[in-house]
DNA sequence: AATACATATCGATAATTATCTATGCGAGGT
DNA sequence: ACCTCGCATAGATAATTATCGATATGTATT
């Protein structure tokens, strides 16, 4: 139970833009420059956000030619659910002692 | 799927401080006086934390006299659930359209 | 009503993050 | 070998967020 490495999985999910990058992929694998065309950013700061999305662990990178082509981590999505799913194991609660 | 409604909830779980305090409130409902013992940080800070976690639906106040008791949200937390639980129902891949 | 206590709010500052422009790098194509 | 294209990285700045000390607010208790 790692507080950080947590709240890290969780960086994919808190910022506006990459829910919108997150939207997209969910229908399937995209090209980095599919998703620039529908985000209203630069392309550097595509990369910043996919960079983020990777490293949570939730999207993956393939590179094929010139092209990056990212897609959703089921693994990612696993250990997300996870999390959420530890926090609803309650016990009965212990409020005093 | 507003993006920004989104992200606001999954504010909850971007910051390692917040979840320590899920991690706490997991055992049953827990005075804000209990959760400064345990977080090392100042009382403002806490509180402003425990805003972010209100707002974001995760976690739920009640004020009883002088304390505020916290306690994670089941509800909330089926929030956050059904997204994740959105970005599975892949389609097939549609990358050349 | 005076005091003590628990928490929220205010205002300031530090730290982090998002964003941009400019540039670098690798992969094809000519 | 050179050029172009797609993307990453670097460096700077703006915007957001975390944090603190000081103070306000509301709730017992005396």
């Amino acid at each position: 139970m790692d507080e950080r490495k947590t709240a890290l999985i969780f960086k994919a999910f808190c910022d506006e833009n990459r829910i919108r990058v997150l939207n997209i992929l969910k229908d399937g694998e995209k090209c980095a420059c599919r998703l620039l065309e529908a985000l209203n950013v630069t392309q550097p700061t595509l990369s910043h956000h996919m960079k983020i999305l990777c490293d949570s662990g939730i999207v993956l990178g393939r590179k094929e030619g010139k092209w990056m082509y990212y897609s959703i981590s089921e693994d990612g999505l696993s250990k997300a659910q996870e999390y959420i799913d530890f926090l609803r194991l309650k016990k009965e609660a212990n409020n005093d002692e």
